[in-house]
DNA sequence: GAGGATTCCCTAACAGTGTTAAGACTGGCA
DNA sequence: TGCCAGTCTTAACACTGTTAGGGAATCCTC
């Protein structure tokens, strides 16, 4: 029971399965509804059982949510780890970065609410998936170095920055691109601010 | 029935101070529970009630969170009201709006969830409570044209700097100042950036 | 003051929610 | 083959917003 490596591939197997199929059900029923409409009954019924037999794959509807935040934190890190990050061009980098990051919160409004608002009357992330929200900010702040931008109150500027557009985006103009197109200029308004007075190698 | 200027002046006053006193409850369960947490039953024993005898004073929960929601830009309007404008000093102004945004943003959680984060699943302002925040936005606008800002990509960067400034403060450091902090660093930056190139009179 | 209408508030109930308990069935393993 | 862990079920609990229907108090009109 302790010692051997796993309780039957087979059945492990068949088990992840079935957890990964909840997982996209919710995801579409979390698109359609809102991130706090998910119903674990209708969520059963899409994927054929009651809803009790969900708790065999998942300890609570919070352990549902808990997976589906820290799968968006691992989505929103693979988006990032495909940005180029150019030191000679901050400017065109971030402004390149706040796009990527509205045009990533713009595809999916569920996982948005999920990941960045407290839609979830009641639930907020369990400590496992905060690590993985942590790790993924710390690999913007990692990047945000490589610009040049290393000051603690500069980066909580950033992040302010870039959160605001998004979410002005996303609650007044979902779909269009009213706060979209000022990613640019945002990001010139921030370089020169952070690198007034500095000077160039 | 319908010549009379009004039913019962008697009875409209007690009916408006039941009413005030519901939402006065409303109020500080919100604060509690979070505004999503509200619930009818618990409401109706603040005040002394049976749950459907709240329908004699609201017509739904959804008309509930409207009267708050309005009172809540109402609030808003007045707070801003007392802010002194000074066209000659744009930074001070914008720095002491923002931390007064800010502040006001923290001083109550529920309200904050209320009026600009979709934390209610399935409500959302009626055209009526909405009207009220319009208002207010136009309010801060015209207040915005005063420091010669008028330009509307710049005011959309504005409410996304201020927006973002408040909405990383209450996420991440409620009742601290990370964010809250940098207002008056926001304010010189954006002045800066949209004033940048023009001849000064 | 009596009659009538209106307002207020109640209980009972409905359909929905997440969750737990207890039991039946079954497929993989020794 | 026998067993048992794992899967899934139904029934139930406490909660939610809301509606229906009725009783009682209150105010307005005559």
């Amino acid at each position: 029971m302790t010692a051997t490596a796993g309780t039957s591939h087979v059945r492990a197997r068949r088990r992840e399965q079935t957890r990964t199929e909840i997982l996209a059900a919710a995801w579409r029923l979390a698109e359609r509804d809102g991130i706090a409409g998910l119903s674990l009954r209708e969520l059963a019924r899409e994927v054929g059982m009651q809803a009790p037999s969900l708790y065999t794959y998942f300890e609570s509807k919070a352990a549902i949510y808990d997976e589906m935040f820290a799968a968006g934190y691992r989505e929103l890190d693979a988006m990032e780890a495909d940005l180029e990050v150019d030191p000679a061009d901050p400017v065109g980098t971030l402004a390149a970065s706040g796009e990527a990051f509205i045009d990533f919160c713009g595809a999916s409004l569920a996982r948005f609410q999920l990941m960045f608002t407290r839609a979830v009357p009641g639930w907020e992330p369990s400590p496992g998936a905060y690590a993985v929200s942590v790790a993924s900010y710390q690999r913007s702040v990692d990047e945000f170095a490589r610009l040049g931008i290393d000051e603690p109150r500069h980066i909580d500027l950033l992040t302010a920055l870039f959160a605001g557009l998004a979410s002005q985006q996303l609650a007044n103009d979902p779909g269009g691109d009213r706060w979209r197109r000022l990613s640019r200029e945002a990001a010139e308004m921030y370089v020169t601010h952070v690198t007034r007075g500095r000077r160039q190698r």
